[in-house]
DNA sequence: TATTGTTATACTCTATAACTATA
DNA sequence: TATAGTTATAGAGTATAACAATA
């Protein structure tokens, strides 16, 4: 039995598109030396708003064993702090410094206008519809 | 200056759902032993069309010298073969085996059940919504 | 007992560039 | 000179399970 092209199908398309828009953003920032891991944390923690280790896993969807290694490296460059959670201390917060703020927001800029170049002829209904299939998808698994 | 939060772009809602949903299928298919890039390819080589390893690499995202070696170890469990390409003899055309057309059936047919499970209760306008904008995603890397 | 995050191991993926064969 | 695919290396990501501290 054989199945139609992977190009119709709305999951695999995902991980094409994955690929690419994250290596476009690493490039795009190339004295950051950021890898594609990095750029997707630091993209999410530009929102300023710190959180725990779980909560970034769930947001980027990198493993926590995997977010280790990568918080390591953007603390080691003092991009961001891992501060103690008072209300559970099995927790710790990931909190920007300064300069990880910077850098964060510099990230976040090249997503906005990556997405806006992309995104300039794209209707508004199909924007919606895109985010209903993308959480469906995300929901099921 | 501070971004919204990361969960409304369009862009960084990417990886999230590409790891949940390949990681959802690598484990709907234990016995098979697949990791998420085997799946990808075997997914996409599943509609029996032969292939050059760059078509392949498009198809999924996957880099041509990782690729490599993810056909390798797809190569040496006999799910495919690398076949002369006598129209171009720097390419290879890759083929799936009987046995590899029987785990890319499976392969598929998982990914086709998580899309329904998924989509069941979403609108065609919203998947047509949906491949627009991951279409310019794409176009615009 | 269950959960948060880290550690450990072995394996897989990535970036980059060099390399072979062919075009 | 350019392209298809492989190789090589070092570093990054993954699965998995064990672990300490806390809930």
């Amino acid at each position: 039995m054989l199945f139609e092209s992977g190009a119709s199908s709305a999951l695999l398309a995902l991980p094409r598109a994955t690929h690419a828009t994250l290596h476009a953003l690493s490039a795009r920032l190339p004295d950051l030396r950021l890898t594609t891991s990095e750029v997707n944390a630091m993209a999410n923690l530009a929102d300023g708003i710190s959180r725990s280790v779980g909560d970034l896993s769930e947001d980027t969807g990198i493993r926590t064993s995997t977010l280790t290694g990568v918080l390591d490296r953007l603390e080691r460059r003092g991009y961001l702090s891992r501060e103690l959670d008072f209300g559970d201390r099995r927790s710790i917060r990931l909190v920007l410094t300064a300069s990880g703020r910077t850098v964060a927001a510099r990230v976040r800029r090249a997503v906005t206008e990556l997405e806006a170049a992309a995104l300039a002829n794209v209707p508004a209904d199909h924007l919606a519809g895109y985010h209903a299939v993308v959480s469906a998808l995300h929901r099921v698994c």
